[in-house]
DNA sequence: TGTTCGCCTATTGTATACCATGCTACATGT
DNA sequence: ACATGTAGCATGGTATACAATAGGCGAACA
């Protein structure tokens, strides 16, 4: 894949489309696009991430190869050895364990300052959001429910109007998509039921309920996870130890 | 200031002691102490960092500088514009308030799971850092203090035995460091017997008090900080916008 | 046969140089 | 007074070169 940037001084390519890709700046797309393989499973847990590889792979330079890998290092998803490069995190069930347990104390640390909060904007929000859901629950629309989900914990994580929560609750959400893009069942009804009852618990304004309504969601999706990671022996989990890299060629 | 780390092929230096400087690269070093220079205010809030200036400052060229800036960005230390280059971040007081209520939140998770695991090797530490305190109060040993103020939140962030709490935390701490760094009344007797009380609260296992009293601590903490500053107009806050910028030398 | 040592290779870390583009400020024209 | 042109600066990116290093692999060795 080649990413469609302006083009250094070296290759002329074709001058299409020069205007309109101002917006977001290579690094920023290559982040995004490098993030998203990682949670769609086009590189698995313990895949190499080479930056010649990555750069050839979309075309780029190294450099904002590299900016990104720094980004993606922070948030966690890449685990980096120095002078060794880096590698897709992998997580022990210990570790999923911590990422559930912390996701679910600032889920319901969010829901509760959304329903100390929750004013005529958000309420309406909320109402919308149910009315989508149900939609999508009666067509039995999975995508939808998908799609909602997002929503859902967008609306939450504005509805505190706590930045910083914000800006955590995106990082511990791009830590923990294990949670349900590695999940098989995606166990979407009971998703959504579990969401309703915390949006009424937020409309009511009910503080405790909605916390700890939020949280035992997330406990739930995330034991729902590790009930599915099953342990084959004694082996390391989440690995694909045998593949051999994040080489480009079958992409 | 200029960092001696291994030069690149041009210029040759000086062989001096190339090794025992192995450990973490250049940026990471960058990454610190700019890091380091926003946190003791010799970059103020509003400063503008320059690419070129930074590299010329450290005596290293602009991909480690780039590297480092990113790093920061995420961190939430500088804030950074497409094409316009980062700023040091400012904090209105709302943030501050929002920063300080996440913070009081987590660091209350972190003392009440630090008090449910709390096995005999925390124990001991925990001991210890009593043991120090309370000599360092008798000697009236401020800068001791401060230190077993850095140590105190480290213990209980590892306590708490979860990774990614103590990376948030630390990350939290990092985008609060004001809340002490820039205090002008360092409050340190205050601070101290709060700590105390709360080491006291894990070691008696009360999840609910140790909980409840480092939330209040990090609260007490911020209020002391926001009552300092007082705005003189309606005038944006934690600037200084006259000072020209972060420019070297004569500029 | 098993272990240690040293070389080789792959990759990262850094430097350098340059180009293209977007801002900003300033100058200019109306 | 206001719109417009323009020059300079700083960022974002490309390309290339080279040094340093971690690990793998094989040779020498016990």
């Amino acid at each position: 894949m080649r990413m469609t940037g302006r083009r250094g001084p070296g290759r002329a390519e074709s001058p299409e489309q020069v205007l309109g890709m101002r917006h977001s700046s290579l690094r920023e797309t290559l982040t995004n696009e490098i993030r998203m393989a990682i949670m769609t499973g086009r590189y698995k847990p313990g895949d190499r991430l080479v930056e010649d590889r990555l750069a050839e792979e979309y075309g780029v330079s190294r450099n904002p190869v590299r900016e990104a890998m720094r980004v993606l290092e922070i948030e966690g998803l890449l685990e980096v050895k120095p002078r060794r490069g880096a590698t897709v995190a992998k997580f022990t069930d210990d570790e999923a364990k911590e990422a559930v347990e912390l996701r679910a104390s600032l889920e319901g640390l969010s829901a509760r300052l959304a329903a100390r909060r929750c004013n005529d904007e958000v309420r309406a929000q909320i109402f919308d959001l149910l009315g989508r859901g149900r939609r999508a629950m009666e067509e039995q629309n999975w995508e939808a429910l998908r799609q909602l989900n997002d929503d859902f914990h967008q609306l939450i994580a504005y509805a505190g109007s706590n930045r910083f929560l914000r800006e955590f609750m995106h990082a511990m959400r791009s830590k923990t998509f294990w949670m349900i893009a590695g999940s098989k069942s995606w166990r979407g009804r009971d998703s959504w039921k579990e969401h309703e009852a915390i949006l009424h618990a937020i409309l009511s304004g009910d503080e405790e309920l909605a916390s700890i309504l939020a949280s035992r969601h997330v406990y739930n999706a995330g034991q729902a996870f590790l009930d599915e990671r099953v342990q084959p022996d004694g082996e390391d989990p989440a690995v694909a130890d045998t593949e051999p890299a994040a080489r480009s060629g079958g992409g």
